[in-house]
DNA sequence: CTCCTACATAAGGGTTGACTTATGATAAGT
DNA sequence: ACTTATCATAAGTCAACCCTTATGTAGGAG
């Protein structure tokens, strides 16, 4: 699974607010531009980013163009994050293992846990 | 909860790359390095990244420093995404029935505030 | 038809970021 | 003590990125 793109996505502050707001409530271009300090164009490239990631999806309604997150990429994001999360706790039960063992370290000891 | 810092240094190709190998086994940096199509020096710097992110911790063996996952970092991320996902179901309810009641317009026109 | 609002795209500028080579610091081996 | 191996930091280069202003497209309203 490639979150790439969703990672990219969410790594810029201000983007990452973007979507918080869309997530509050599905609103229009306007509205986002109304709540962010930068101008209305950098907003709909913020939103693009965010389109191509799958993270929020577009709906128009007359001249506008309603966004609200979509649920592909943020279940994609949720499952890698929960992949991260299972491997992190092995290592971390191998960390505490080290942790009282740290000085007879000598060449090669890496018992690997799985 | 501020995950700027880990979205900032998982979004990187290569460091999440380094990363993945640093879950599968705690490994040196010389270990690392050969794993990766970059200099020494480059994969330091993307473990210092990972490192105030508190995404790896590093145990110093001889002259060696060994980098592990830190719960602390992965636990931010991954309780960050569960949000992310309550709350995106919780619109994607809502969408739903905004779907069949899309043509709502109120009289007046500058009253935008949540 | 004409005007206005809403949004997207194009082009340019300033900043951040990732990689390189060169060098410094520390610990182990001979 | 000298050398070797491991890792970090410094300085410089080049591409990616975010924001800006300017312009194009599309859909109501008068």
């Amino acid at each position: 699974m490639d979150v790439g793109p969703q990672l990219h996505a969410l790594a810029d502050p201000t983007r990452r607010a973007i979507f918080d707001l869309v997530r509050e409530r599905p609103s229009s271009v306007r509205e986002l531009t109304d709540q962010v300090p930068i101008s209305q164009p950098a907003v709909s490239q913020h939103l693009g980013v965010l389109l191509d990631a799958h993270l929020v999806g577009a709906t128009r309604s007359g001249t506008r163009r309603i966004y609200r997150p979509d649920p592909e990429g943020v279940g994609m994001v949720r499952a890698w994050a929960d992949t991260l999360w299972d491997d992190a706790l092995d290592a971390f039960v191998d960390a505490a293992e080290i942790e009282g063992d740290r000085t007879e370290q000598s060449t090669h000891h890496h018992g690997a846990s799985r």
